[in-house]
DNA sequence: TGGATTGCCTTGTCATCTTAGGTATCGTGC
DNA sequence: GCACGATACCTAAGATGACAAGGCAATCCA
């Protein structure tokens, strides 16, 4: 695809979704635009992974949705980071902190 | 699984093998235990994943297979990194770079 | 009125990792 | 002599998870 952005890593994108949502809750359709901002425009998630994905974590309890309006009163279902989301999270940026270290280790080895 | 070690991230094992292989060549067996060395026993690569993304990575012209004997005079399959490969690394290095550069700016964001 | 944007969702496809095998050779210990 | 572990190759089944591509509906604004 010779992306200029960085491709999204699959195992990333919860972290990415949790992340997001630990600024505030937010409906799908946010959590998108929130991730691009957060990431100066260099991440974009697709639909098609981000309501799947939804809907994986919600079933593991990570976040809530509950259906509610947006500012301007449309119909948005929106998330909520759990408790068990926010360990969760820690639990995923400690996993990936570990990884970029032992990459960083690879990277030196001889 | 509450693993202590890092969990491989699908898309990383190519630029771990290119990796491996960037300090000569060798062959398969020996890549996973070059890989484990290098990361400090940190990752562990399984065969199952290891083999076909060999075979992967050959077809697309990144390293090149030849049978030969190891010291013991044992027959195994030699990869050795091509040009193309190196280039390839030096790619996916860029790339896990940016990707980490922004996962890290996510982390910062507010 | 009609396209752009917001907002939800599903389906199909593809790539890739894990688990779990199978084959064969060789060295070592009993 | 033979069992066992290590070395060395490979494959198949299953699950996961991202992407592409679409559909639906409401709203906004030119």
């Amino acid at each position: 695809m010779t992306n200029p952005k960085a491709d999204l890593l699959q195992g990333t994108l919860d972290m990415l979704i949790l992340k997001a949502l630990s600024l505030g809750p937010l409906h799908g359709y946010g959590i998108i635009q929130r991730i691009r901002r957060m990431s100066d425009e260099m991440l974009s998630v697709e639909q098609g992974a981000l309501y799947p994905a939804l809907y994986r974590i919600e079933l593991k309890g990570w976040v809530s949705g509950k259906w509610g309006e947006n500012e301007t009163g449309r119909k948005a279902k929106f998330y909520k980071l759990t408790r068990a989301g926010q360990k969760q999270l820690r639990v995923e940026e400690e996993s990936w902190d570990r990884l970029v270290l032992v990459v960083a280790k690879m990277r030196a080895a001889t």
